[in-house]
DNA sequence: GATATTTTTGAGCGATCGCTCAAAAAAAGG
DNA sequence: CCTTTTTTTGAGCGATCGCTCAAAAATATC
């Protein structure tokens, strides 16, 4: 068995190859799915990377040369799931002409939770922000940011509303969409709660009215 | 073993010599105080013994001794974070001749909470609801039955508000409660946040104002 | 002081934690 | 087929987890 010492030519990277990727057994977005249900669910610190193991049916070496470290793959688990919240309430938005109504069906489906089979009723968002502390900062950080990201959503529909004469000009978009932010947060938290299901419809009803109840023109109030 | 039966507080007066406690090293009131602040700012699950040896300065057969296990000592501790929680609520409530100015001023008070040098802004009672999991399940349903306590004193004051004419008969009290309940939940995650301490007041002022809106005879409307 | 009882200590248990890396297996290129 | 390169495996690392218990120290009773 003959060996060169030295390669015989000089390889100039091979870009197109290098960007295909091979077939692998594990599908990467499939596992990152799997993972996000798994930490949505449990959070950081009760998920193990032997749950990991078992739930990817992958084993340590392959989740970490797939993802780095067990807070990587954890921060980007938080990145798909904001992006897919943001996705279902573009498209609850979108669905109504007024900005007002969007956001008021966007509380009213979220009254529905109880009946929906999720991980958790609760945002993940939410859990990891209240979860997560100094050791863990970059995935708290970055929590903050993408809840920071579904509040500018919220401004930007006060605004279009005000622009549009929906909602009187002496009203703070920042001011309302801080407010609902904080409504959504409190909305989830309480559906986490071991409460009946009316119990809960009713609560989204309520805050949906009160996203109503500032239509201009309207008799207000928190009927 | 027995001792665990004994009152750990000192009755006034002595006359039963066997049920007066021996003095010991560490104070369990004191001990009790300083696990809580570590729950409460670290969660369950990222406080290791390790760190309640250290904070309280007890070796671990002292800890178990007087409290039985990790889950024991965490949910005494969400007991005396709820009663202490009450009190501080009922202190407001009781300044106020008026149910709805005494709800009001509580929230308003909690715009506060930036000020504050709390183990954490959060309610530890919603960050356990949120973290804590099946195999905790005990301690979960406890942090749920201590919220449950809070909203009831809530759907009372409302319910006396009510009865005194402060609100419209047409309007539930349950309803209320829990809506109050959801958005103090709200507003102490967001609290959480990495946000200005202006913005807190102001959601805070918000959310007041909308139950001071709630006044018979008042014109409504969230402001 | 002597004895009985309670409290505290701290070494260390078995289990699990997040993670590494040399070797094996699989896929791509010739 | 053989060679090269990438992916996957899985035993096992050092550290830490919650926790136990025999021994030592401290306190109460006589």
């Amino acid at each position: 068995m003959l060996t060169t010492l030295l390669p015989d030519t000089l390889v100039i990277g091979q870009p197109l190859d290098s960007l295909m990727p091979r077939t692998t057994r594990h599908n990467r977005q499939e596992s990152l799915e799997k993972a996000l249900t798994l930490f949505w669910l449990k959070g950081f610190h009760a998920t193990s990377l032997k749950d990991l193991e078992t739930t990817l049916d992958m084993r340590p070496g392959s989740i970490y040369a797939a993802f780095g470290s067990k807070d990587q793959l954890f921060q980007e688990a938080l990145s798909r799931y904001a992006q897919r919240a943001l996705a279902e309430l573009d498209r609850i938005l979108w669905a109504h002409d007024s900005a007002l109504d969007g956001l008021a069906a966007y509380l009213r489906q979220l009254g529905g939770l109880r009946e929906r089979e999720l991980p958790s009723r609760a945002c993940m968002l939410v859990k990891s922000l209240l979860e997560l502390g100094d050791r863990e900062a970059a995935a708290r950080e970055k929590a903050d940011t993408l809840l920071d990201g579904m509040e500018a959503r919220f401004i930007e529909r006060f605004a279009a509303a005000r622009a549009q004469g929906e909602l009187a000009p002496d009203q703070d978009p920042v001011r309302l969409g801080g407010r609902l932010q904080a409504e959504v947060m409190g909305l989830r938290s309480y559906a986490q709660r071991d409460i009946e299901s009316d119990a809960l419809k009713a609560l989204a009803e309520d805050m949906a009215q009160s996203v109503e109840a500032l239509r201009s023109g309207s008799q207000g109030g928190r009927a």
